[in-house]
Formats: structure tokens, sequence, C-alpha cells
RNA sequence: UGGGGUAUCGCCAAGUUGGUAAGGCAACGGGUUUUGAUCCCGUCAUUCCCAGGUUCGAGUCCUGGUACCCCAGCCA
């Protein structure tokens, strides 16, 4: 998919690139995006995505699409299909079909009776609460659970009674017999099953006991011939158990026929943006607290958000690329991502001409009633995109923020008095201005020159060119501004709450807006770039009432 | 506090037998421009968390510190 040369080099590329060299896995490649259903997937994943995907791509390997369903509670479908149509429109085409950890229960259970019979798993029967005061601490050792010692066939008998819905929740877990004196904690005999009598979005009613995701995810690994696992860096404490687990089922699932291959995991540092929350939790209160409009509110991190607010797939993709992949905690500038819709958008973005906060012009010498047809290239720089016709009449709009009664150090606005010229149209001078009853500018009475159309004036420069739509053709239209969601760069650390730094204009809803009539009726997410103000897509709001553009970002601006 | 990690420019990030600090984002100059956009040119780490040491030579090796992150869910 991508040119392999484009992408930097990274710590786990090296590492597969000496695998291959020598000889790993056959040669093989096999990765995986493991996401649970439990939230929307947002520009964190991206970056998870991006590289397993990428990395599958460009090693002419295999990269599945896993959901790690083990905890039915706080999972449901709505979250597994938004997450499938995240993954694509990004681009990405998993190996085969869609994977479930859910497909693999029965195995995994067979896992866990396979080790109740090697000696190293029992039944604890024992509360939550004894469990937990059993384990120790960072500085104390943990205590063996009276149970640990239990005769296999007992707990091949429990094990048995928990599956059939003998006990209740929180009765009884399986656990591994590790070490309660391990300094990993998770080493310290970790639970492997628990009860949870819940009906689950893939197998229904057929489980009530549901394997941990330290479990869980060295045997789906293994299964599917995984060959580099790669997470975050929380799981980093978690290999031992995720080896542990592969260790002692890798005679069990050979003899079943069921290892493919023996996957490795590998931690990577996971993406932080400035000025956002990256946490499902975090953004699950913002949707829940009516904070932000949903998980595809445009100023949410999540694709489904992103998208909304008009990036591409590709932008997406290259800010993964350039933000790269390492092992040091990071906090990615909100600016990076902004370059990478930018440099996208500037190429591929057609412009256009809207005015947001409207000012009336009347141009007095100019013919009433006579209407040109501008034509007028759709980008500067790349001729193949055409031209679109602009209609130019006696009353335009221009936007307020561009006329000045007094000059101002080298402004590029029009000036009561001066010239200045119209986008790809005349050159005119403001003569006059009205105002209503309160002193509000109303609107600016000028003339235009004849002979500025494609040519500059003889004997003088103007100061500048600004945008405008013509009165009587320009098409009202809303237009949404975004500003960042929250005032603080790191909204995780405010003292008070990431609630508490939420920016209060993050949203800014402009009526009454006039957009050139060539976009009149284009469809959801086509983007454009309105000069001098920004990048711009169409929202799915827009109807047949009227057209709605979102802020994609904004010009640079360097004065 | 025990264990596991990480520290290279404002923000990311290369640097892999020790040989004399890539690139991107941002910033700042200048040029082109009917978008204060784009594009182009240029500037931007005598220094790699700190302190010692080894060496002709250290970001890379050794010793000792410091800071930050993760782990005590029957979450992932």
């Amino acid at each position: 998919m991508t040119d392999r040369a484009e992408i930097p080099t990274n710590f786990i590329r090296q590492i597969i690139d000496r695998d291959l060299a020598e000889g790993k896995n056959g040669g093989k490649v096999v990765t995986r995006f493991p996401p649970e259903p439990n939230g929307y997937l947002h520009i964190g994943h991206a970056k998870s995505i991006c590289l397993n995907f990428g990395i599958a791509a460009s090693y002419g390997g295999a990269c599945h699409l896993r959901f790690d369903d083990t905890n039915p509670e706080k999972e449901s479908d709505e979250y597994v299909a938004s997450i499938k149509r995240d993954v694509e429109w990004l681009g990405w085409r998993w190996d085969g079909e869609v994977r479930f950890a859910s497909d693999y229960f029965e195995l995994i259970h067979d896992c866990a009776v396979a080790l109740i019979n090697a000696g190293v798993a029992y039944v604890d029967t024992q509360s939550p609460e004894d469990i937990a005061r059993q384990r120790g601490d960072f500085t104390h050792p943990g205590q063996n659970s009276p149970h640990r010692d239990r005769a296999v066939d007992d707990n091949l008998a429990l094990f048995a009674r928990m599956r059939a819905g003998d006990f209740n929740e929180g009765e009884a877990v399986l656990r591994a017999r590790i070490d309660m004196a391990s300094p990993n904690m998770n080493l310290r005999d970790p639970v492997l099953y628990r009860i949870r009598k819940v009906s689950h979005h893939q197998t229904g009613d057929t489980w009530c006991i549901y394997p941990m995701y330290d479990f869980t995810h060295p045997i789906s690994d293994a299964i599917e011939g995984i060959t580099h696992s790669l997470c975050t860096l929380e799981f980093e404490a978690h290999r031992p158990l995720y080896d542990w687990t592969l260790d002692n089922l890798a005679g069990f699932l050979a003899s079943r026929d069921r290892l493919p291959a023996r996957p490795r995991q590998y931690e990577f540092a996971r993406l932080n943006l400035n000025y956002t929350v990256m946490s499902k939790r975090k953004l699950k209160q913002l949707v829940d607290e009516g904070h932000v409009n949903g998980w595809g509110d445009p100023r949410m991190p999540t694709l489904s958000g992103l998208r909304r607010r008009g990036y591409t797939p590709e932008a997406i993709r290259r800010f993964c690329d350039m933000a790269g992949v390492a092992r040091a905690d990071s906090t990615v500038d909100t600016g990076m991502l902004e370059a990478a819709i930018r440099d996208d958008l500037n190429v591929h973005a057609p412009r256009a001409m809207c005015v947001l906060r409207p000012l009336k012009l009347v141009i007095e010498n100019w013919p009433a009633g006579q209407v040109e047809q501008l034509q007028i290239a759709k980008h500067p720089q790349d001729e193949s995109m055409g031209f679109r016709d602009v209609p130019m009449t006696q009353e335009i709009f221009i936007d307020r923020e561009d006329f000045l009664l007094e000059p101002v150090r080298k402004t590029k606005r029009l000036v009561l008095g001066d010239e200045i010229r119209l986008r790809g149209s005349y050159v005119i001078r403001a003569n006059e201005v009205l105002r209503d009853a309160q002193g509000e500018i109303t609107e600016i009475r000028c003339t235009y020159d004849p002979d500025t159309l494609g040519k500059n004036p003889e004997g003088r420069k103007v100061r500048g060119v600004i945008h405008w739509v013509s009165a009587e053709y320009g098409v009202p239209c809303q237009v949404r501004l975004y500003d960042r969601l929250f005032t603080e760069a790191n909204p995780d650390r405010a003292e008070q709450g990431f609630l508490s730094v939420l920016n209060p204009d993050s949203l800014t809803v402009l009526e009454g807006c006039r957009v050139e009539p060539a976009l009149a009726g284009v469809a959801p997410e086509a983007r454009f770039q309105f000069e001098r103000e920004g990048y711009f897509c169409v929202d799915p709001d827009s109807g047949a009432g009227e057209m709605v553009f979102n802020l994609t970002v904004g010009l640079r601006e360097s004065f």
C-alpha cells in the first residue's frame, strides 16, 4: 500500500529484519490489531493500526483484525461495527475474516483444563477480597491461597462446575500456579478465568466463565500464527505471563495442531496528543455527559470524529509515519497532525470562496443587473482541476474583517478610500460607508476599475487580495468553526479534572455565511479550501434546506 | 517501597563493530505569488538527564546518581 522506503524505520522493523535474516518463523510476518469492542477507535489506535497493518504490508505478510472480546459487560456490537468501519476507512484490509477471541473460547477452555492437568492451575473459591489481600504489595510478598494445592481431580471438577454455572459471580476463579512471592505482581498466581453471568455479544449465553486478557491473548496469537505481537508499554510487565502461558501450553497446542508459530510480544509507546484526551473512559464520559455530540463529534480525537472533521485517511497514515514508533513516552504536538492534513488538502482540495461574516458591498459603476461569469481556476498550482464559474454582480459580500476604516500598517485588506483586488475579479475602491441607526456599518459603496480583470492596474500597486461572493448568487450556508477541545496541553493533569479545562469555545456556529454557487449541493465529506480561511468539508447535516461546512483546519498564518 | 521501563533541539525522532549529532513538526529570516496559503532559499543541538571514569577519540563502553512512566482489576 505505502511505499516501504517512505516509512521511517523503527526498533520493531529492525527486530523483524533481524528475525527474517535469521530465518525465523519460516520467513513469515503475521501481525494483528486486537481492539476490545468497548469504545470507538481514536488517533492513538491509528498508530497501532498503521504499525501492524503497515508492517504486514511492507513485509508481504498478513495482519489480522481480532476483537479481544473477553469482557462482555463493557462490549457491544455497535463498537464492533464502528471499529471495522474505521479500520477500513483508514485504508487497511485485514487478512481473512474478522476474528474474535470468543471464537476460541472452547479451545481456551481446553487450555485451562490442560494447565489444571499439568498441575499449574487451580480453582480458588475464596472471595475476591481475600485474594486481593493475599496478593501482598510492592514491598511484601503474597501469601499462598489455601486452595493452591488442591488435587487435580478436585480442580477439574470445580472448574467443570464453574462452567456449568454452579457458582455465582465472585465465588470461584481459575488461577495460574506461578509464584506468590514474585516481584512481578502479574506472576502472583494471576486469575485466568472468572465467572460473568451476562450474555456476550458474540456467544450469547453459551458461557458464564470468561478467560482473562492475559490468558486469552497469547493463546489467540499462537493459534493464529501471529509472529510479532505488538502492544503498548503498559503490557511490558505482562510479557513474562504471556511467555509463561505459551511455554506451558506449547505442547498441548502442538498436539492439537494449533501452534503454527511461537509469537513474541514487543511493546511500543502509545500515542499521546496535546490538548486532548485519549483514554476511552474519558472519551466515553465526554459522550455520555453530553460535552460533545457523540463519538463522531468533529472535536473528538476519534477516527469517526476526525473523519467528520474532514481529515483524510492518507493524512492520518502520514501523521502516524511522521510521529514514529519508539519506546519513550511522548506527547505529539497537535500541530503535527494539522501539518499532515494541510499537506494533503493543499494538493487535493479544490479552492472556493466563502464569506463567513458577510458585509454588503455595492459597486456603483457596475452596470445594474449585469452578471459576468468569471472562470476561476480550482487550484492555483494544478490546472488539471480545471475552472469553476463564479458570477460577478453589482452587489457582493466580503468578510467584515476584510474592511477597515483606517489603514493599518502593511494591511492587505480593504481600507476606506483605497483599493483592493477581489480574488479572480476586478480591483475595487471603497468610497463610502453606510451605517444603521446604531452606527453599525451596513454597506460599503465602491467603484471598480474595468481594466483590471486578469491584469494589474498601470502605475499603482494594490495592497492585497480579498475573497468575495455575489450577493445575488451566493448560497447561504452554516459554517462550524472548531478549536481545541481543552484549554490545557495536558488535560489529564488538570487539578480539578479534565472536564474543568474543557474549552468553552471549542465550537462556533456561524449562520448566514455565503458560499459561491459552484458548491451548491455538493455531497457530504467533499473537501475544499475556502481561500484565505482554511480547509472545510461538507457536513452530513447538510440537507435540502441548508449547506453545512466544517472547518478542518485553518490556513497557516504568518505576518 | 520491590519489579519493569525511558531519558538526544520547544514537540516527535534517527543514531545498531565507539570516529566526531539525520529527518519531520514548530520557530525565525529572505524570495516568488491575484490566497498574509502553497512553493523556493537560508538559520535553528560544540552537544546527547547529571557527575565521574576508560579511550587518540564516547550520544554510543564502565561506575555512581537524578527525573519521569508502568505494575498491587475476578479490566484490556
